[in-house]
DNA sequence: AAGCTTATTGACCAAGCGTTAAATTAGCGT
DNA sequence: ACGCTAATTTAACGCTTGGTCAATAAGCTT
């Protein structure tokens, strides 16, 4: 069909004795970015151009002609790694009236954890974390926009509790401990590096997802339904209602 | 008694029009190595030594008098920040047949959650995983010798049942559960600055801790004790008996 | 008050950075 | 086969980096 098929250059990085390739910009364009998220969840956000042009084999300045400067192919790569990936349909299936608090919450977090345990995912989400905030803050945002309200209604409905008044720190601090303890698999392969794993193989198992679920529902039981709380607790800092970590409706 | 009573430079960084303030090695060796943990928890490892040079109050090449080189400061920050943290005492605890499991665990991660919810130690130790790895590869060998094994035996004497065989990578998913759970406040408070809070006051709250590990002991008790599991679970990778991610005995 | 040790600094270097501009040349239409 | 467009490279600039070294001066001893 198109001059692609005759190029001889759509090995991501072949021989070095390669001479100039002359790519159809699209084609280009999108080795580019595909590399440059690999490179940048490598090495940091503060990596250096030269090397991620080697890596592509080309020419640092070739990128100046895709990308006017560092920060746009940054940007870029922010958006294809996080913009859009939040599947809506998880919201209805959170809404669904008809499945059951456990099942929903399994299926909901096997799907997530396919987006979130992800190695790109995991490590520019942290880079982005330690250095300026700007991808979690926008993805905290919308976290707390659209998924922790409705992981508060579902577990106040698992204990058959109305879903009035707003999710007290405590309710919130054991969501965190599920959604945190779902994450952190994902720190400890792509960060840690302590999980090695065939990466043909699902990065995930299914079955240590609904543990987790599984887990925090009796937790909430137990801690919450059951208010064995001491009377006297003290919230300082990230407890007072007023100043929650994210906002909710 | 010593010169430093009359040293007028003890204030950490005083006016930009101080002259040349010559300090006894010691007391000048003490404010590079703090600074650079905190200049280096806030920028990375791949921060530049003229700007930890700024924040000092003094020339770059001045840390060259005390460090011979970059690494070496690096080195120094990390034996102070995580060598010698590990509290042997917190072994006798966890060992103690008087207490009860519940208790003893939360007694512990109280108590450790001052040390690994602490800024400085949170960030550097995922800037390092983030990087080459140095500091938490040496980390959780400890914590594969010193803690874990511990986790797995309480956990199992919680049950009811005999501390025999190694763990499953069942019961270690679950113990990660709780540990990266906790770990995850440290994560949100300072590399997502999530939770916003007075530094003056306790960096955590141990009704929440404590919450964390009933809520571990009622996700073990669902999980492993009733044994609910699907009979053909499949454990890729990670899970495989012979490939654990720490050292067990 | 003078002298001396050494803590501290200013000037400097080679390498590497992001970025710009001009020179090449691959591969298409004709 | 030819020529032209533009994808790609070569060359270069200004700036910053980790690191070196000789010059300076702070504060102790006498």
């Amino acid at each position: 069909m198109t001059s692609i098929g005759k190029n001889p250059a759509l090995d991501t990085s072949s021989d070095k004795t390669s001479p100039r390739r002359r790519l159809p910009p699209a084609e280009r364009e999108r080795l580019i970015v595909e590399g440059a998220v690999r490179f940048f969840s490598q090495h940091g956000l503060d990596g250096q151009l030269r090397d991620l042009a080697r890596e592509l084999g080309i020419t640092h300045t070739l990128l100046y002609h895709y990308f006017p400067t560092k920060q746009a192919l940054i940007e870029r790569v922010y958006t294809d790694l996080f913009a859009a990936r939040w599947n809506t349909e998880w919201e209805g299936l959170l809404d669904d009236k008809a499945l059951d608090v456990e099942s929903k919450l399994t299926r909901f977090y096997t799907e997530y954890a396919k987006l979130i345990l992800e190695r790109d995912w995991v490590r520019v989400f942290v880079f982005s974390g330690l250095s300026d905030r700007y991808i979690t803050d926008r993805y905290f945002a919308l976290l707390g926009e659209k998924l922790f309200p409705r992981l508060v209604r579902e577990s106040r409905r698992y204990l058959g509790r109305p879903n009035r008044g707003k999710p007290t720190a405590r309710e919130l601090e054991l969501i965190m401990g599920l959604h945190g303890g779902i994450f952190y698999m994902g720190m400890r392969r792509w960060v840690y590096g302590l999980a090695p794993f065939d990466q043909q193989t699902e990065p995930f198992d299914e079955v240590f997802i609904h543990d987790r679920v599984r887990g925090y529902l009796r937790s909430i039981e137990a801690v919450i339904a059951q208010s064995a709380a001491p009377k006297n607790m003290t919230l300082p800092g990230l407890s007072t209602k007023e100043n929650l970590p994210w906002p909710i409706h």
